[in-house]
Formats: C-alpha cells, sequence, structure tokens
DNA sequence: ACTTACTTAGTTAAGGTTAACATTTATGTA
DNA sequence: TACATAAATGTTAACCTTAACTAAGTAAGT
C-alpha cells in the first residue's frame, strides 16, 4: 500500500506539500495541487487513519460497548451513537460484552486502548465502583442506561420507577382494578424499579397488588409465554398485566388469546421498550416507550463534550419513558 | 495518558523491556517483570493500538458495511462478522451507508484508511465495475449478498432465485394453484430473481401466474399492507401469496385478518428472511430461512484468509435458503 | 581459569503522518 | 532596480510502539 512519501517522490514534491493537499491545506499552488492530486489517484494512495491518530493525537473513533448486536435495544442504541459519529466524521467501533463483568472490561480496555475520542457504554455487570473508576481514568466514558450518583454528570439513564407509574395511571385510568405484573427474572435493576413504580402507585390510590399476581420469566417471548401460564394457573382474576418488556408482552399475549381471552377485549395488555416487535403484533402493543436511540444520541455528544452544559451535566440526564397507545389496553370489561 | 517511555523511566527499565511484558514476551527477569507490571497498574497504562498498528503493519480490525443498524436482517449480519471478530481477537469497525452509492462509497474507503485486516462489504448501489475495481484493490474486501462473475472468488452470496422455487414447490405441494407474489418496488436485483424463480417453477409444473396476481410495495410492514389491500381489490381470487420479505408479509397478514381471512385457512402466506419477526407474529410465519450471520461469518473467515480453500474459494460461495415451515402456510381449502 | 552459551537487558531504526519552523520563489511597490 | 512581503514549498522532530541487533552479566563445561 503506497504512502504519502511515494507519493511526494513521484510527484516531485514534499510530504509537507501533499500532506497539505491531503488535508484540503492552504499555501498550495495550483499546478501542484492538482498534479499530487494526480499521482495520488494513480497509486491510489489512502492515507493511514492508524499513523494519523499517532500524530494528531485524537482518533476519529467513536467506542460503544453493548450487550448484543441483535437485541433490538442494543440496535437502536448503538444506531444512535452511530449517527453521532457519522454526523462528525467518526466511525463506529463497537465492542460487545456478552453476559459477564470480565467481558464488559475487556470490550471496553479494547476501545480504550484504540484511543477512542468518545465511548458510550452499556454495563449491567461491572460493580459500581468498578465503573466510578473507570469513569475517573477515562475522559471521554459515559454510562448509558445506568444511574450512579457519584458520576451522574456520566450517566445517561431512564426513570425506570416513573415507567412503572405510568403504565399504572395508564391502567387505572381504564378502570383496571385487578391487575398482574409479569417481571424478568434476571437480577437486575430495571424490573425491580418498574415494578416498584407500578405497585407503589396503585397503594397510592389506595389498591393494593396481590403477590401472587406478580410472575417471573426470562425476557423473551417464550419467557412471557410460560408465566402467562402460571398467571392463568393461579386462578386469581386479573383484568390487565403490565409485562417486563415488549417481547415478554407478545408472549403473554400469545398465550391469552390460545386460552380464549381477547386482547384488549377481556385483558389489557401494556409493554415497556417500544422495540420494533410492538408495532408489528397483533393486537399493536399499548407500550412505554424508551428513547433509547435519542439517549445513545445524548451520550454520544456528552462523550463528544458537544453538550453546552445548562446545568444538565450537575443534574444528570433522566429521561422518562412515556406511553404509546396502541391496541392491547382498553377499558376495563 | 501514559505511555511506555513512562513505565519504563519509573521502572527503570528501557522500553524494549516493557514492551516485552507488555507482550508477554520472554527475556524478561521476574523481578524486573513483576515491577514493571505494578508500574503499568500505577499508572493505568494503556498500549496505544494505533502505534502498534503503525509499527507491526497490521490492524487487528474487522470493517463492515452495511445499510443499517436497526434493520434486523442487517444487525444479524454484524453481529456474525463481530462472532469472527472476537474469536480472532479482533475488533469491528462499522460503518453504514444508507442508501447511496456515494456513502457506500465513503463508509468502504473509511475502512480502507484504518487499514482493517478484512472487510466485509454489504453494497447494493455501487456498480459491478466499481465493486470489481475495488476488490482488485482492496486485499481483504469480501461482497456479502451479491454476486459478481468476475470476482466470485470475493462473493459470499444467497441463491435467490432457488428460494422462489423453493417457496413454489411448497405451496404446490399443498394444492395451491391459484397464487399471488407480493414483491418490493425495489429496483435490485433479489426481488426479481425471486419472482423468477417462482414464476418459472410454477410454469414449469404447467401453471402460469396471471400478472394481476403479481404486486408491488416499499419491503416494509405497511407496504406489504397496502400491496395485499391492492391484490384483494383486484379481485381475481388465490389460496396463497409468496411475500418478498418477512416484514411485508406480517403486513400482508394484518390486511387479510381485517378482510376477514383467516391465514392459513383460507390463505396461505409465506415470507422470506426469516428474522426475528417472523417468529413473533400470530400466526407464527412460514419463510425461507436467509442464513445471512452464517454467510457473514464465512465472509469474514474469507476475508480474513482463514478459509481452507478447497477449489470453494473457485467456485464461489453459494447459500440456499431452507424452509421454515411454520404457521402461516396450510394445504390449499 | 577460559571459553561457550545462555539469559537478561538496552539501543535504535523504522512505521506514516502532521505541524512548527525554515527556506525558496514570486509579486508588488517605491 | 532593489526591497519588502506574501505565497509556495521544504526539513525535521514528534507521536508510541515493536523488533532487530547489540551488550553485558551469569552459569556451565572443559
Amino acid at each position: 500500500m503506497s504512502t504519502i512519501k511515494d507519493v511526494a517522490r513521484l510527484a516531485g514534491v514534499s510530504v509537507a506539500t501533499v500532506s497539505r493537499v491531503v488535508n484540503n491545506g492552504p499555501k498550495v499552488g495550483d499546478k501542484t495541487r492538482a498534479r499530487v492530486l494526480q499521482i495520488m489517484k494513480d497509486l491510489a494512495y489512502t492515507p493511514n487513519a492508524n499513523a494519523r491518530a499517532l500524530v494528531t493525537q485524537k482518533s476519529t473513533t467513536l467506542g460503544v460497548v453493548i450487550a448484543e448486536l441483535t437485541d433490538p435495544f442494543f440496535a437502536s442504541l448503538a444506531n444512535g451513537v452511530e449517527k453521532v459519529a457519522r454526523s462528525n466524521g467518526m466511525q463506529l467501533l463497537l465492542s460487545t460484552s456478552e453476559q459477564s463483568a470480565d467481558s464488559e472490561r475487556a470490550a471496553i480496555n479494547l476501545l480504550v486502548e484504540r484511543r477512542c475520542q468518545a465511548i458510550v457504554v452499556h454495563s449491567k455487570k461491572l460493580s459500581d465502583s468498578e465503573l466510578i473508576e473507570l469513569c475517573e481514568k477515562t475522559p471521554g466514558l459515559i454510562l448509558i442506561d445506568r444511574f450512579i450518583e457519584q458520576v451522574k454528570d456520566r450517566c445517561v439513564w431512564l426513570d425506570n420507577e416513573e415507567g412503572g407509574r405510568i403504565a399504572a395511571r395508564h391502567l387505572m385510568s381504564l378502570g383496571h382494578k385487578d391487575v398482574a405484573y409479569i417481571s424478568s427474572q434476571f437480577n437486575i435493576e430495571d424490573p425491580k424499579l418498574r415494578v416498584n413504580g407500578f405497585v407503589d402507585e396503585y397503594h397510592k390510590a389506595g389498591i393494593a397488588i396481590n403477590k401472587t399476581h406478580i410472575e417471573y420469566g426470562e425476557p423473551s417471548q417464550q419467557g412471557g409465554e410460560i408465566a402467562m401460564q402460571r398467571l392463568l394457573a393461579s386462578a386469581n382474576p386479573f383484568s390487565a398485566v403490565f409485562v417486563y418488556n415488549d417481547a415478554m408482552a407478545i408472549g403473554a399475549m400469545s398465550t391469552l388469546e390460545d386460552n380464549g381471552y381477547k386482547v384488549p377485549q377481556s385483558v389489557s395488555v401494556i409493554g415497556f421498550d417500544d422495540v420494533l416487535l410492538s408495532r408489528y403484533s397483533r393486537p399493536k402493543l399499548t407500550t412505554l416507550h424508551y428513547p433509547i436511540e435519542m439517549m445513545a444520541q445524548e451520550a454520544a455528544l456528552l462523550s463528544l463534550g458537544k453538550v453546552a452544559d445548562t446545568g444538565k451535566l450537575e443534574r444528570g440526564f433522566k429521561y422518562i419513558p412515556h406511553l404509546v397507545k396502541r391496541e392491547s389496553t382498553s377499558i376495563k370489561p
């Protein structure tokens, strides 16, 4: 692969001149510029980004760590970061972090080694303390979908509890008093916060939610199907269910219909996330929109230092999900 | 950010020694190694990947160009490449290429500048000749989901026509003689090949497909809905439809149900791609599995030069989709 | 004691590019 | 014509790391 020196030699100029041409710098004569350009083309010269990054001390790479590319939620997250990257003439370096703390750590480290200008991390496995330490020694690092008080100016997160409350209010407004909840069995904060908000909001309205009305499952369609089967088996009647995420909600609807219940006529179902799926389901799913792409964009901008600080950095970046009313919820029969 | 020199200075050794420690090289005494390791930790030293890539003349980056991260099809493609990257200790550099030839060109160029060892490109807009030229001057470049005779050893592709034939045979085996086809309105090869195979296979069986039974639309759920509306309006009866992709198929099913048709009891529907959606739909969609993740893995391996050539490079890498029979097709009523 | 052969460590030239600084060439003015 | 000034181009150190080569010190064999 030819280098700037090759071009310089063939064009009979110095490397500095070629560099100026490459970077569209001023101070280059027209005929010289034309000649250099021609040689560059002949040689199919492509500047070496690594060498550039080394000498300029800045890379044009924006790193992102997510768990899994094929999960639509993470795909949207990555997409948000990518948009910012592109609009800033940068590129996306992506690392996936399966499910373990070790691989999350490794993924972050790889991005640091590459000297990414900015790094957006979605971490569920690393401890608060490790993340705090990491934030301290890594300037451009931003945590998405996580809130840690000590580094709140580095966190872009969603108020899950409020999401639960919004779901509760929606269901209450439709007259539902016997409600159930299907949660994720994974031991992370999100599902807990969502139930808490949901249960507490009902509680504040003087309605207690029966323990038997809460079921757990894997956060997938199948997990939702199974959880709903258990819920139905428990024999306590309910007219609405709040489900941890859209995939589970779709599974739950499936089981409901298989058992002769109509959604939303006999049972209302409300999901969470508002991923692709929810628009493709039948009936279309009422759900809480998780503005992950927008959050990812803000995180990336923040990471790049491009967010004007109007006290935001101090307050932190909290997002509130909003209700997307589609077809799976209706007034209590 | 501290460098190898800082570590060397503080540890009282030369940079070469530190380098050896970093790379786990031999020829370093135990106490020296321990001391260096300690200083590295104290300084939170992280080797600079750019400098490394520069001097070793090889990057540990695997590039991939796709149109859009949020499309599940492309997410699977990227995921396949990422798996290979990870299992080879490399990382994914991702560029998206919206819809234009210009941006496809730009995306590829960025990866070349970064000196990616290997590059997997999904290009629909660039011309054959430009792609051929690109292949010639870029060693590790592999084309996925495209076939160009002149560079067939660089192409990993799906036999779309055969996919159409498989769909036709499936429907014929269920007794369907009046069939319709919903295609994509985009002017690329895939939809044409799929119809061709489908129509031809029926033709070979002595059954002609009426022109009015072919509709076009945007390759999305909504496009499918609209196309199906038009198909129904045309008043020619049919008992089965082959749809360009799963998203459209789901839209088509929606319209069908809205108009009082039962799937598959009154009309059978068969999709293409077998993305996430197809398993979440109700009824679950019968479709042709497009093994894109596997193809992407092979493409990445090929790009890395890790495919043992047993004549494969010469023959090219053709994949055949296979039928996934779910719930949306059944015997003709 | 003397060579031989390791083991451990150091020195330094790349690698491709940029940017600060130095130099040459051209342009205009008195 | 000479001089100042601007425009165009060149020289070179630096960015951080690796790897080839060199040097010194140590252990073993004779």
